[in-house]
DNA sequence: CCCAATTAAATTGCGCGCAATTAAATAATC
DNA sequence: GATTATTTAATTGCGCGCAATTTAATTGGG
């Protein structure tokens, strides 16, 4: 009994229940978790951006440096499994962070394969002017250090299972 | 002691009593509030992929046609307060909803500067197929309405604080 | 009525994100 | 040891997001 393989079945018998009366219902936009958590994440990014501004940092090339400055010398791979970013965007990221002279990239010679990624003196430098952009976030929202982590607390548990999910729903398609 | 004009300081007198401990100090990625909701975002959008894959929307254009299933009938304005995007994305978004007979633009003819966004017959149809969306999702993350809600409704908290910062304090925990 | 100010969309340019592909190096298998 | 499979980056292409600018229409004040 397989059903359009077009339209992927959420393969539900919970979601019969939700059938009845969510014709003719409209879905609103604030209801929803997800949009909720994309503004969110567009509006910090904005009250980032001043800040960012005067290191001369983009906010994702800001989070590459937060790594960098704890591990000092890494490789792509691990970068990318930190900042759960690909190749595709960090590729051009670290070139665009060499070029500002914060960052090396040369290959390793254990492994031709593998992008070993340092910090310059002058990525270090940088660290003492990014000091303080954690605090001064907190307090331009008005947040307290408590409240701040109670909410990621949350959200890092909505991460996890949003990233290991078993792989028994893997395939949207396979009801 | 004044700091680098170049770098903006947050201007807090409780600043200070971060300063000591800051000092050498590694921020660690995870423990921000900030990367997390913008890891969680991302991953959130990567699970509706499959499912709007069948609709052939992208998640933005998703939530579009979300306020457009509500409304029928609105304006680029309205949509943009709704969606909190500019007409620097909408404009070639809604371009593309035309071209795939979603929807229509035309000039308000009252005020042309207006454009107006009509959901047509085919964009109405759709729906029918994306209703079950929201509980598939619920599903495939394996949570309850209840906890997606009570996420959501801390996350809009935050939200109201981030887009409407005024000195009035609100904090996250007591919604 | 005229002119400046405001508003709404469109345009331009840049930097992500990410799927998909390619290329090269290494590992695994026979 | 040759062949295949896997791993790692780089590349390509597309769709956002958004700052900044431009264009056109409307509003408001004199």
């Amino acid at each position: 009994m397989q059903p359009d393989p077009h339209t992927p079945s959420c393969n539900s018998r919970d979601a019969h229940a939700y059938h009845e009366e969510a014709h003719a219902e409209t879905v609103l936009l604030e209801q929803q978790l997800c949009f909720t958590v994309y503004a969110v994440s567009r509006e910090i990014t904005k009250l980032y951006q001043p800040l960012l501004k005067a290191l001369n940092l983009t906010y994702t090339q800001y989070i590459t440096m937060l790594v960098l400055w704890e591990l000092r010398e890494t490789t792509m791979k691990a970068l990318g499994e930190r900042l759960l970013l690909d190749s595709g965007t960090l590729t051009p990221l670290l070139k665009k962070l060499e070029t500002q002279g914060l960052v090396t990239r040369r290959r390793d010679r254990r492994d031709e394969r593998s992008l070993q990624v340092v910090v310059t003196e002058a990525g270090l430098a940088l660290q003492e002017k990014a000091r303080h952009i954690p605090e001064c976030l907190l307090q331009m929202v008005g947040g307290t250090p408590e409240a701040a982590d109670d909410l990621r607390l949350r959200l890092s548990a909505a991460l996890d299972i949003l990233r290991n999910r078993e792989p028994i729903i893997n395939n949207v398609n396979d009801v």
